[in-house]
DNA sequence: ATCTTAACGCGACAGTTGTTGCATTAACGA
DNA sequence: TCGTTAATGCAACAACTGTCGCGTTAAGAT
């Protein structure tokens, strides 16, 4: 893949300069004024860099918003621990909500750009890639307290515990509070505890 | 709202004549090269109406797309009577994957251009809105068949059912296929079985 | 210190998007 | 049949998007 993250050519001063004079543009105006307001002859002119240079190593808004979250996807985040499962899906789809209603909005800017850019719809698989691979650790503890079966798959129920809050944020935009968001992860811990999620197959 | 289904101010057989072709046109540029081939100029060139014309009635291509939904929305879709929760679900989902799979990508297309498009974003939730309220009767069945408890939410159970598909073939494009789509089904009607989605009160 | 060349700055360009003012057509009412 | 006027056609326009060729700068190597 041609990483704009790591062009490993030249790593020089300038570049990494004006990498990081870009992205930083990218986020105050995405925070200031809106996605709608991206674009890159606005970045390029705030920062002071070239048009030209920004569509060259980033191609596109999708190409800018995926290396912002590629800064912000290599963090050292882990998924909450309380103790039970539905504890820690409740604060889990906290955060995602919180995600998703507070703050900037990179990650709705982003799912809007993966429609346009393929280099940021394919940022936005990785990130969630990451994420869900990182939350499996929820399912195997909970299976280790047996709480719930042994063969529950992870990324099923995890997705099942997340999935009505990107639904109804982000595809229906409607309404939904962070109590809506505990209530998913409560109906999927229950659901799990039940036996749902699991895989067929031995033990 | 402003209506560009029913202008009714001057129902005339031209104006009548043109939002027919510019429609027709709309699907089949959609059908035949996808929705990045979806533009304005490229509907108004291929139906012989003037860019302009489109642009005033229909402003932008979420509109033309809001207007195409709108025209299939009024159909006397039902949804599917198996006799069994987990089968109306399965069932369901078999339609919801099939839509964004197959045949002229139009949910996808919209959902691209709910991002860009207010006119398109109402008219999807509408759309959603009238297909979860038509689906809640698939739970009614259920609770009367005494599968489920009687107050379990229609649609936090509906949501739950086809969350996980959209999810992954619309944000995440992961490769999901019919089968993980009733598996969906399937977790979901064992987690209502089990006494999820349900509401505090009486009875 | 000097060379090489990747990265950048610059101007020009074509294509797309969306708007505006004005002329023309034709639907509806009288 | 005839007048009113909504809807359309038309051309020009600004703004944005993305690309290209060429000259300049400066990072990394010798």
């Amino acid at each position: 893949m041609n990483e704009p993250t790591a062009p490993a050519r030249r790593p020089g001063g300038r570049t990494a300069e004006v990498r990081r004079r870009v992205l930083a543009a990218t986020r105050d105006l995405l925070v200031e004024r809106g996605f709608d307001a991206l674009g890159i002859d606005a970045v390029a002119e705030r920062c002071g860099v070239h048009r030209t240079t920004v569509y060259r190593r980033w191609h596109d808004v999708g190409g800018l918003l995926a290396d912002v979250l590629a800064q912000a996807a290599g963090d050292d985040w882990t998924p909450p621990d309380t103790g039970s499962l539905a504890g820690d899906l409740v604060a889990l789809n906290r955060e995602v909500h919180s995600a998703l209603t507070t703050g900037p909005p990179i990650t709705g800017a982003l799912i809007a750009a993966s429609f346009r850019s393929a280099r940021a719809a394919e940022a936005l698989r990785a990130f969630w890639d990451d994420r869900y691979a990182r939350c499996a650790v929820i399912v195997e503890r909970a299976a280790r307290r047996a709480e719930i079966p042994g063969r529950t798959d992870p990324r099923r129920l995890l997705v099942a515990a997340t999935a009505p809050l990107y639904h109804e944020l982000v595809l229906l935009r409607a309404p939904f509070t962070a109590g809506q968001a505990e209530t998913a992860a409560h109906d999927t811990a229950a659901g799990a505890r039940a036996g749902a999620f699991t895989v067929p197959g031995p033990a």
